[in-house]
DNA sequence: CTGAAAGCGCTAACAA
DNA sequence: TTGTTAGCGCTTTCAG
């Protein structure tokens, strides 16, 4: 028979009997700190493991003044971006003591607002949360907090400690030159409605000002709600083409929509990149296998959790301004036409 | 200009003196917790708000006793399907005070263990954790903590308390007879090379079993390492049927790999699903815009994750055989034979 | 309805 | 190298 479920948590008291020294020399043993002979150390560690002891860190955290949580607040899970970023959190905090705690916003101001104050809440040593965007109220939490915090994704604004990201609004403008140089001058925009993303919201406006720039407006826009799946990428590409036939680019806020618009426009027969050309954004390599590489950028998601992480970590020192940015890779795949 | 970052959090007595009542007083308004009068009420919300308060649940934690976390453990983040069930959890916790904290362990056992550890010491009031197997040190600490355990995905096993899941081997072989009874016969297996995940191995078993019933053996089987991705699928169907291109049924053991056989199938203009059958496992709600959709079976990971976290929550009692079973949907899609 | 005292389990700081 | 003492910031409990 399997030994009985506990009723009482244990203690460090309970090692320390077990083990036949003081609780202070059982809390060096099992931090690893001060210095302890190897002998008691010995017992310790048995007397700990033997019982099954774990030790508790609200306890712990409360003596210390220290906890080695990092919040990590972001707007969604089902993006496959995030958990990317988070990927890259998570592997470049493996070797330090930081654990990270993630929150979700579902991009929605207040639900942030709450998220914030539940993490602040546990004392975390830092904090990395997506964008530059807050609302008064996250400000001063943040403020009043005292510990570092790293704003992801987005450089194009006013960090509070710093921000680790690329420029949308540049991103925007980058692919703009791309379409243009490739020749296409009809081109269409189909993305979300959200006012609360901001990111995909610079991109646009980047786009925009670069076409405008060279004398071009963009031809047709198509907005959808919710969230993108190849199912709403073919619905919107039908949508906007059967409004402005002689679109000859399209250029999605995500992969997601734009693989959905490029099997849509595949199975019209029709002849991409020279009739049509297409673009995405995000390089989610989910959909490397479909039949034709759809052209996008890759945003460094996996850098920008590492170099975050790095930050908080105190692997690396953050830079005097604030700010610390990447740059994101056009990947022309095959359905943008080669100059 | 705006206000300086703190240096020091702010404790309860800085809100107390700040709303000149006691400390005790403030504590029971911010917990809404027995009578308090509206005036000193309103008194000390209005201080807390203005000094931008945060509570600082290390210290009431410890002094209560009570830690409003639930630890959720998961093997990964990158394949959709916890992030899915991620999702059931925390809709379902979003109505009481509880948290979820998520951990991943990658599918290694003794990083579970060590996810396990670093959960633990956070004294959680609850842990759902995917699969039944666990490792001896892990199970030790799980009858150490003394709080509920509920165990996720799978039910094809003993409990530690509460399993919330699906049959594996069950889901196995009815795919079998929807197989067997779409007239297929030579049937080929593609799968991931995971020793740790015990789930798509008693769906193997299932499957087996239930053909070799029928006096039907699998006639071939094709392994891979790594994630899953379109372009995988394709490779290894091409592989698979190089090796054995009388095959007449593929079933894959994820959605993912599944829909990038299709593709290549369609591809090479066969027959779907009449010259070849196909079947992945999931149903992945992203790859619905595909051109023909994948057979598949929906494993109900959303009501998973709900009922699980109902459970610890106290809103549903656990049953007393310690199993909450659901049904698996298959959903035949476009790539088997209707019957 | 409000307040005072004690202590949750651990660690910082100091003493031996 | 080991032990002792005094809190960390809150909540429990009890008194008013």
């Amino acid at each position: 028979m399997s030994p009985k479920r506990a009723h009482r948590p244990l203690t460090l008291r309970d090692v320390s009997e077990a083990a036949g020294v003081s609780e202070m020399t059982v809390s060096r043993v099992l931090r690893n700190r001060g210095d302890v002979s190897a002998a008691t150390r010995e017992k310790v560690l048995t007397a700990a493991r033997t019982l099954g002891y774990v030790p508790n860190q609200i306890a712990g955290g409360l003596a210390s003044q220290r906890v080695n949580l990092v919040a990590v607040i972001i707007p969604s899970l089902s993006n496959m971006v995030f958990p990317e970023v988070l990927g890259g959190i998570s592997a470049e905090l493996d070797d330090t003591s930081l654990q990270p705690v993630v929150g979700v916003t579902n991009y929605s101001p207040s639900r942030e607002d709450q998220v914030l104050y539940d993490m602040l809440s546990w004392r975390p040593s830092g904090v990395i949360l997506a964008g530059l965007e807050h609302s008064k109220a996250g400000r001063a939490m943040l403020d009043a907090a005292a510990i570092p915090v790293i704003e992801i994704m987005d450089i194009d604004g006013e960090p509070i400690d710093t921000a680790v990201g690329i420029s949308h609004r540049r991103a925007g403008a980058d692919i703009a030159d791309e379409i243009l140089a490739a020749g296409y001058r009809r081109i269409g925009f189909i993305g979300t409605h959200m006012p609360e993303d901001h990111r995909a919201r610079k991109r646009l406006a980047g786009l925009e000002e670069r076409l405008a720039e060279q004398g071009v407006q963009l031809a047709a826009r198509e907005y959808y709600q919710g969230g993108s799946s190849l199912a709403k990428g073919r619905e919107l590409t039908q949508r906007i083409l059967a409004r402005q036939p002689d679109l000859d680019f399209l250029y999605y806020s995500n992969d997601m929509i734009g693989a959905g618009g490029l099997l849509w426009c595949m199975e019209q027969g029709m002849d991409i990149p020279n009739q049509i050309g297409l673009a995405g954004f995000n390089a989610v390599e989910l959909l490397d296998g479909l039949p034709m590489r759809l052209a996008t950028t890759d945003a460094r998601r996996i850098d920008i959790g590492r170099r975050a992480a790095r930050i908080v970590a105190g692997k690396e020192e953050a830079p005097e301004d604030g700010i610390v940015a990447l740059t994101p890779t056009f990947i022309p795949g095959d359905t943008i036409r080669r100059r």
